[in-house]
DNA sequence: ATATAAAATTAGTCTTAACTAATTTTATAA
DNA sequence: TTATAAAATTAGTTAAGACTAATTTTATAT
């Protein structure tokens, strides 16, 4: 149906549409991917061709229906077999990102809902992500971070925006994985650290950065 | 490591060398990939340039050691990702093979092994033929088929030559699967039909080509 | 309003992996 | 042995999807 890079690109769009309400431009797109604005151009004309994607200079670039829908269908795949990567096959959650990039591209008509079935209907991935589910309605994401909450707040980590390894692996260190009750002691005036209590024990101090990578509930 | 095409050539040749010992010519080559000899003789300069494959034209192509190494590894994930298909997802034996064609080129150093494990360390895939090992090593083929009974003798399916869709369903529709019993009761002289029974039921015909497609413990 | 910087676009190049058409080499049959 | 057919190879083309460099458009700051 569509090619390694169609997909990769209507991904792209669509994540950068889900994480902000920033204007969509060919650079977002070409950073977003690790590649040149000029080859975004190419793919926006093309993917508009095909009527996936509308692009307008003022409003920048929107999925259609369509190219929405199946937007979010790679999404879907991309999180069950993350799914099944880390419950099933035992990997980390800081390794399953790059397999699922390849895996999502399988193209077979029911294999996702085989998959969603085996794993028992999952509603978030291995990161708290929602998955989509079959008919195309995807869960309303978690959007409070940790950086958001007023001090003395106690919460669960639900899910993480940065999904690299260096973060995973950090959080790995500091023993937080979703689900973990992390509880905000202070936030330091000079440049927003976050004094955190994790499982009620002892106090660890954590970027900004780090906070607004958080997702609580 | 490789390209989506380089694997798929390596895998062919690797096929052919298997399933006979006639010379392994580009013609063959581009047969079995239903592609162009021109195509092929392009690829058989990368692959040579790349020290996986050598070729004499009195010789035809030969894998390296290298080459077999990593030809054999496609075809373990390959086989690998089929019982997966069939045993965890629910596909029938005629659905498993186009999809593990995509599934055998996810590249990760780990993942055909964690894959194995979950699997239970199969050691045949779902038509028959044997997983390659870890070490790469590969169990030997079955080698005889149906057509080369003597009349009069009992088997078991152990393995189909051809994984068509047309065959695996014509078989389903004999109720043949890998295990079933069957007699070879006659062979007819003008065209070498076969008449067997199916688990001890009622007497069927079945073609030359059938018959030879079938091997057998 | 104008200068400057940033973003978008165009033009042209490159690589991979296919193709067709033409040619050369090798095999086969009379 | 020579004619013919088949196979292999070469030459040239195409398409996708990336790139760089140059240019044009748009935004921002003085
Ligand atoms: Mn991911
Ligand atoms: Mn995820
Ligand atoms: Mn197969
Ligand atoms: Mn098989």
């Amino acid at each position: 149906m569509y090619t390694l890079s169609e997909e990769n690109y209507l991904k792209s769009i669509y994540r950068l549409s889900q994480q902000s309400n920033f204007k969509i431009t060919p650079t977002a797109i070409a950073e977003s991917l690790k590649n040149n604005p000029a080859s975004v151009v190419d793919m926006i004309r093309k993917l508009t061709d095909k009527q996936l994607i509308e692009y307008d200079k003022k409003k920048g670039v929107k999925l259609t229906p369509v190219g929405l829908k199946d937007a979010v269908l790679i999404v879907r795949r991309h999180r069950l077999w993350e799914v099944f990567l880390l419950e099933k096959l035992g990997y980390h959650w800081d390794e399953i990102h790059d397999i699922a990039e390849e895996l999502e591209h399988i193209s077979d008509a029911t294999l996702a809902d085989r998959l969603d079935k085996f794993l028992g209907f999952p509603e978030y991935d291995p990161h708290g992500d929602p998955i989509p589910k079959a008919n195309g309605k995807v869960p309303k994401p978690y959007s409070v971070t940790l950086a958001d909450l007023k001090i003395g707040t106690n919460c669960r980590v639900a899910a993480v925006k940065d999904t690299s390894s260096s973060f995973l692996q950090y959080l790995q260190k500091l023993d937080i994985g979703i689900g973990t009750n992390i509880k905000l002691l202070e936030k330091i005036t000079y440049d927003n650290s976050l004094v955190i209590s994790i499982n009620d024990k002892e106090n660890t101090t954590v970027s900004q950065k780090f906070g607004e990578n958080i997702l609580v509930d």
